[in-house]
DNA sequence: TTGAAAGCGCTAACAT
DNA sequence: ATGTTAGCGCTTTCAA
């Protein structure tokens, strides 16, 4: 291996010498420098990474503990922060297990966490007493979290907001809402809808929400995958949903319940597209029977004939939020406590208008 | 920082005892040990990777040198390298540039090249006078690389006769072939295609290879899309294709020919999904008026409507193969110069069967 | 402007 | 069974 000692043997000068021309600080000869960098260059020199993150006490890497690499949302929030820290010579690491432990053990400078229960988790365990830099992505679930973690909050009212004034825009009056967990949960897509729905539902406002969820699935076949979906440890989601099973389901559902929708806001585009396909197995046309608007922007929305309406994430933004605010904390420079990521209705043609 | 000095402090010991202790290897007294290991449990002691990969010369890192996040057969790859690595105690990290300089600088114990192309550009360049363990993925277009790369590969041959195969038992004589490159590529798919129906189509073998390049784009407004695509640097594909695009594109030029052809193989799943719902914008249905399959076994073939049959590669078995074949290495085991990864039809409801 | 030396946190050969 | 010591490859005072 080709090490500053060789190149300084070779010069004919210290190693410190070749140390300070290589990173040019502090005083070197010019001519002296030139030699040094061209010696270095015939010997095929390059530093060794891991001595210098021992020194300087910094990995250049930073860690998205995030497990779920089957959901391209979280994909794509990775590719943006892959990005961003690229730009700042740094890499972006992804353990693929939950186990908090590993975190430890792993060469980082800082984490990027997935969501607010996940950050949580891990403030509550780990987290106590190891103190690296880390940043939330958050849905406007962050209640309880400490100023401690900056998050890069996406406002899920604004979207639930955006998704049912597009609806309305288009003469929808009557809007069901798809989601995968029961009534009781508080997402904030559901806390918004209702408020928006409530003045025109009043008590039949539970009608109008579809939730996909153990109870309602008894009898169904595809329980027990569900319930394997829904074994949590620890409050930590574990298992990968399936959205677009579970949005299949609700399309069932919500017809068997009758309603008088003429529209339908789905949890997220994997959701609007499972429903999609079964309403279409069960003869209901997308838009014209039904309309469909989904909540990510995701590129899947390709696939759906017509193509999806959904209100854009944009993930990719998050992430490379996440990361740049990860990496100015590192540089010591102060960061805002919370910061937004921007949405945006991304128009397909799964919405008719009516009337 | 609680470092092993500290805790041999507190001890009462030397650092190296508390070094043995805690790698339990070479002698320390039971009592002793256990002591020890209370100590560095109550300080919060953990091991310092960074120290530990200096020393070890072991990073326990790989990299999977693939930019292209996007396309779901390269995350799949991903997640199984991810998972088999994570069972030996190795991280993957992913540089997302197709810098090979950022190779150097990374502070990883081997490489996982995606494909062949890369491999040999890898190889021709910064491989010449850098020396770390690779595995490459591989397709059956490696012909040219040392044995210095032992490579996983998946047999396309193999895949296109189970794909026409699976065509042919279904009555199907007249097949055609959908690909985003142009005939005069070598793929070992349309290789294969062509070997297995040549005595069928005799001198209009080519008429039934639905080849999606520039030549056959001018005039279409997505022209300017394309060319991007088609930019490759140094033979390096660099951008990410739009496999779906294309297969709408090839459902078009198909139609135009008039073709006699009842199915089609597709390049992959995604091409399949485009020429998918291309053909059902035109007004033809599948299977009924044309069958299709899909090579990869994707996750989006679910997407489809009717569910796409495919032949299955299984990226993440290959991604884990790979994984595992690059640290049997590291750990200085002899390992086989090629080995295979499974293929396997992938039943759906594409494929009709006629007479 | 240069070089010697200490040290980042850890391991392992060697002496005790 | 334990401690001393010499590194791993690099940076950074500090003295020359």
């Amino acid at each position: 291996m080709v090490t500053r000692k060789k190149v300084a043997l070779r010069a004919g000068v210290s190693v410190s010498v070749v140390s300070r021309a290589m990173n040019n600080s502090g005083y070197v000869e010019a001519e002296k420098k030139k030699r040094i960098l061209a010696i270095a260059e015939e010997l095929g020199y390059y530093p060794h990474p891991v001595a210098e993150a021992l020194q300087k006490r910094r990995t250049k890497q930073i860690l998205f503990f995030c497990k779920d690499l089957k959901n391209s949302f979280y994909i794509d929030m990775y590719r943006g922060m892959v990005e961003a820290a690229g730009k700042r010579d740094y890499m972006v690491v992804f353990n693929g297990s939950m186990d908090f432990e590993k975190i430890r053990n792993a060469m980082i400078d800082g984490i990027i966490m997935p969501n607010e229960g996940i950050t949580q988790h891990y403030l509550d365990t780990v987290g106590r007493n190891y103190r690296l830099p880390v940043v939330s992505a958050s849905y406007g679930n962050a209640e309880g979290f400490s100023r401690a973690v900056p998050r890069v909050e996406i406002d899920m009212v604004r979207v639930m907001e955006l998704a049912v004034r597009a609806l309305r825009e288009n003469g929808h009056r009557r809007i069901a809402l798809g989601m995968p967990y029961p009534f009781s949960s508080m997402d904030a897509r559901r806390l918004s809808f209702c408020s928006l729905m409530k003045e025109v539902y009043g008590d039949r406002l539970k009608e109008y929400y579809i939730g996909v969820h153990r109870e309602d699935m008894a009898g169904d076949s595809r329980i027990l995958s569900f319930l394997e979906d829904e074994r949590r440890e620890d409050g930590m989601q574990l298992m990968e949903e399936d959205f677009f099973g579970k949005g299949e389901l609700a399309a069932r559902l919500f017809a068997e319940r009758r309603l008088d929708a003429t529209a339908v806001v789905a949890f997220n585009d994997e959701f609007a597209l499972g429903m999609c396909k079964a309403f279409h197995s069960m003869g209901l046309r997308v838009p014209e029977d039904i309309s469909i608007i989904g909540i990510d922007g995701s590129s899947a929305r390709k696939y759906m004939d017509p193509l999806l309406t959904s209100v854009g994430l944009f993930p990719e933004k998050q992430g490379a939020k996440c990361a740049d605010i990860l990496l100015d904390m590192l540089e010591g420079k102060k960061v805002k406590y919370v910061s937004g990521s921007p949405v945006q209705l991304v128009k397909g043609a799964s919405v008719r208008k009516i009337r």
